[in-house]
DNA sequence: GCTGAAATTGGTTCGTG
DNA sequence: CACGAACCAATTTCAGC
């Protein structure tokens, strides 16, 4: 993980689509040696897959909500987790410090959708205590685009 | 945007790189029918990229941390958020409902840039009166796959 | 490990039903 | 609007440095 592939990684998540040729100006080397860098990632799992990013609005779920749950303690929360795994619209979900137990990241096509999951998909849960709902009223950024820290050894 | 989009959104978000012939086979079309699908649902805006996905902790910023804020009413927070979108360590901020006033969610190397985050970029932002973090223990669950609608019509 | 050219597997573009 | 074949540009492979 040097320099080069920081470069090559940073462009990929910019454009996937680019192309070898393009990579490779930014790369600084050849289009079969890039090509090789790009394996190398792949193997080494630090290109996870390559996806079709797209539009929450056109693909139908422009309701963005976070909401804060608190399980009770001592509960065996396997079947909370999977459950939230299972759900498409769950789109995160972290155990997370302080007051509350998780949070998570959730989007829905309208309210009646939110309604129904908030009912029958959460509350519906065992151990769930406490849910707090925040709704995005603006989104300001929202970007999978991870910050590659620079100089990392092997 | 019908159902055939819809399996092609969903594979494609999955697998960006399975290529047209594979991608014709869960159509149900022929390769250049589908071809023309994809350059259309670009056309469209609804796939806006293609992006590699990648790892997290391979990528050097393992820790994850939500950021809940509370900036100054009547204040102008066109300056905030410009600084927010700025910052690339800070993948999502969206203005919410409830008590406080925006949510980050933000990806660092570890606690020592957390630290110079919250002091130097955060609360040095004027109009930040209230910061809570929530510092993720544990991730379940995350993903950039949508769940997209089915049936949404034009 | 990188280079550059040959070989091959794609995607793209047409005419047709 | 979808199909299938020919075209063309892409990635992949390989010998050499």
């Amino acid at each position: 993980m040097d320099e080069i592939d920081r470069n090559i990684t940073v462009a990929l998540q910019l454009d996937g689509s680019a192309g070898l040729a393009e990579l490779a100006k930014v790369a600084g080397l050849s289009v079969s040696a890039t090509a090789e860098r790009v394996k190398r990632l792949e193997e080494r799992g630090v290109i996870r897959a390559w996806r079709a990013d797209l539009d929450p609005v056109a693909a139908g779920c422009p309701l963005l909500v976070h909401i804060l749950v608190t399980v009770a303690p001592g509960r065996d929360e396997t079947a909370f987790r999977m459950a939230m795994r299972r759900q498409e619209t769950v789109l995160e979900c972290h155990a997370i410090t302080g007051d509350w137990t998780y949070l998570l990241k959730v989007r829905l096509a309208d309210l009646p959708a939110l309604d129904a999951f908030l009912n029958d998909e959460l509350r519906a849960q065992s151990g769930v205590q406490r849910v707090e709902t925040l709704l995005a009223i603006a989104t300001v950024k929202e970007t999978s685009i991870l910050p590659v820290a620079p100089a990392t050894e092997e």
